[in-house]
DNA sequence: GTAAGCCTTCCCCCTGGGGGAAGGTAAAGG
DNA sequence: CCTTTACCTTCCCCCAGGGGGAAGGCTTAC
């Protein structure tokens, strides 16, 4: 099949299927005679696999990685589980980071007025640190 | 004084300092004689203050706006706090997503022996899934 | 005949800078 | 005086993960 009906059935973009076929992810064979790209029922497996990879948050190389595991079934399924452990890690790292970011914004919201008057402990934390001397400037 | 010292002053690379110049953001007087940037303290508390805006995960533009509000020291603090309450939002709805995220692909790691033997509920989940499937071709 | 609807390659755009080349300039040391 | 070192400048390419659109070619349908 062509490659818009290979998105449509991956559920992903044209642009974007032929961005994986380009960095040789999910290559289709090619049609001699149009020169168009030419997918299968496996290609489209694969897209769609990607496509929720990509959704479970693994960047494009760890698709390629995964890829490679489902491809080849006999591979032990300890390396999948490594890698998935690995992103859990990952993503907990960054709840904890956006957790204290949030924390933080949310002492400083909570402290300012939000009203008509200029002074403001929210931009007094940006500039001062924690003194707040907005004039601190010769 | 210099970039490369006020660079340091300010805790950011020289490159970034840079950066902030080309971009309208941070724009420092010129020396006639060596066509050297010339910053001052002014400038290097902005710098400062952007570095900071930066660490809270304010975008370049949201830090060009805060960056207004800071220099124009009569505006109410209602903007201020907006735009500080918009991007603690932004950051619930990142947590959510994440914490999602998580919950799948711990309970696929959970699922998974990770042992030697190829059959693995990760992959699985990937291939199969929710979405149509490869085998129900019509 | 021509309009619609596919497809192709090619190039620039986004964020937020990093890396490094090529070339100018000032101060210090031999 | 010459050289080394440490600055500075502009210029261009690079990263992820594609998006947007131009220019051109091909069938198919009306």
């Amino acid at each position: 099949m062509q490659i818009g009906e290979a998105a449509r059935r991956a559920g992903l973009t044209v642009k974007t299927v032929r961005y994986y076929a380009n960095i040789g992810m999910v290559t289709p064979r090619q049609d001699a005679a149009t020169g168009y790209r030419d997918y299968g029922a496996d290609d489209v497996a694969k897209l769609q696999f990607v496509g929720k990879a990509r959704k479970f948050d693994f960047s494009v190389e760890e698709c390629r990685e995964l890829l490679g595991l489902y491809e080849a079934r006999n591979r032990p399924s300890r390396e999948v589980k490594a890698l998935t452990l690995k992103k859990i890690d990952e993503i907990d790292r960054r709840l904890a980071e956006l957790q204290s970011l949030k924390d933080e914004l949310s002492g400083l919201a909570s402290a300012c007025d939000g009203d008509h008057r200029p002074d403001c402990p929210i931009l007094n934390a940006l500039s001062g640190g924690d003194s707040p001397s907005p004039s601190a400037r010769p």
